[in-house]
RNA sequence: CGCGGGGUGGAGCAGUUCGGUAGCUCGUCGGGCUCAUAACCCGAAGGUCGUUGGUUCAAAUCCUUCCCCCGCAA
């Protein structure tokens, strides 16, 4: 099938690929435009970009798709069908009447649950204990269209953000492959919106650890945020990321650190959650246990 | 030229301002104590102090070249 394909992150890599196997002619791929990022603000590519300009593919980056140039560049791709994995802009109706059989989406979570721009993170920081992925047909709402496909998977007790976006970068690649085959045999069902709920983007705030809080309640909250933006708190006079933590029965004044079971830890309003691994300011990443060698910490308070 | 921190035995750190024979906590190895131990005691091994050149009687420490790592911001 010509497909024109729309994507950006890690996250729409595997879909790409997986089309590209499947033998699709991919006659375009549009991703967000360069940014600057990293130290010294050198321009990076996004990671779709890498890999269509591999296999040769024009690649797109406009700033809009709001516009009536936008939709006539698209048009002359003459896409049957654009598939979209986690863009990053809102297509507007003109651009969604393009292509005769519609534009799909790879959505991160089980729909209407989730709609939004962090459907995975939000899965976890709420302590979800199963998700999974949707292909829906798209509509002018934010991941509002009807529904074609899912398929569940649990969330591990312990499993991150980031073991959670890597099962399902491909478990979104393999439903998007079979949905794209059976494309014309799917009865769409809409979504009910009395159930949805919103995964808004995440920002860097949101992750700073309140001790007050439960630690089961942290425990997710470190879980949600690994590896970006991390969950971090203030031990001694440094800001600390905390990427790996355990929870612990053991009551005591919130936010004090402390040593249990060998291992740096904090008590939380309710219990207390082992640092097993933490990155200081200016540090690496490390095993709690190696950071306590170095800072006499326990008695202290954390922040 | 976005701002900033750092590279010291296997790990985490101190020492660098005011140059002078490398230190702490832990790990490892050997021995001891103990019913026992992530406990305690004794002893040992292990470091060209990131790299280059320089200053000096003497450089981890001062000046210089380059490499690498990381935090913030975006």
């Amino acid at each position: 099938m010509r497909i024109v394909f729309m994507g950006t992150p890690d996250f729409a890599v595997p879909s790409l690929e997986a089309l590209l196997e499947a033998g699709h002619e991919v006659a375009a791929v549009y991703t967000q435009p360069d940014k600057p990022k990293g130290r010294g603000h050198k321009l990076q590519p996004p990671p779709v970009k890498v890999l269509a300009e591999e296999k040769g593919i024009p690649v797109l980056q406009p700033a809009t798709l709001r516009t009536a140039e936008a939709a006539e560049t698209l048009r002359g791709f003459m896409p049957e069908l654009i598939v979209v994995a986690a863009y990053g802009k809102i297509l507007p109706p003109e651009i969604l009447k393009i292509p005769p059989k519609g534009c799909i989406n790879v959505h991160g979570s089980l729909l209407p649950k989730y709609r939004g721009a962090a459907p995975i993170q939000w899965a976890v920081l709420n302590g979800e204990k199963k998700t999974g992925v949707t292909i829906m047909q798209m509509a002018e709402g934010m991941d509002t269209g009807d529904v074609l496909a899912v398929r569940e998977t649990e969330i591990g007790e312990e499993e991150t953000s980031g073991e959670l976006f890597d099962r399902l970068k491909i478990l979104g690649a393999e439903l998007l492959l079979e949905t794209v085959a059976r494309l014309s045999e799917i009865t769409p069902i809409p979504q009910n919106d009395s159930e949805a709920t919103m995964a808004p983007m995440i920002r860097k705030e949101m992750a700073e650890i309140d001790w007050s809080r439960p630690a089961r309640e942290i425990h997710c909250l470190v879980r949600g945020m690994s590896p970006w933006p991390a969950a971090f708190c203030t031990l001694g006079e440094k800001r600390v990321k905390v990427f790996s933590a355990r929870v612990l029965p053991e009551n005591g004044t919130p936010g004090e650190v402390a040593v249990l079971g060998g291992e740096l830890a904090v008590y939380c309003g309710t219990g207390a959650v082992q640092l097993l691994e933490i990155q200081p300011e200016n540090g690496k990443r490390m095993r709690g246990a190696d950071y306590l060698r170095g800072h006499a910490l326990p008695g202290g308070r954390a922040g």
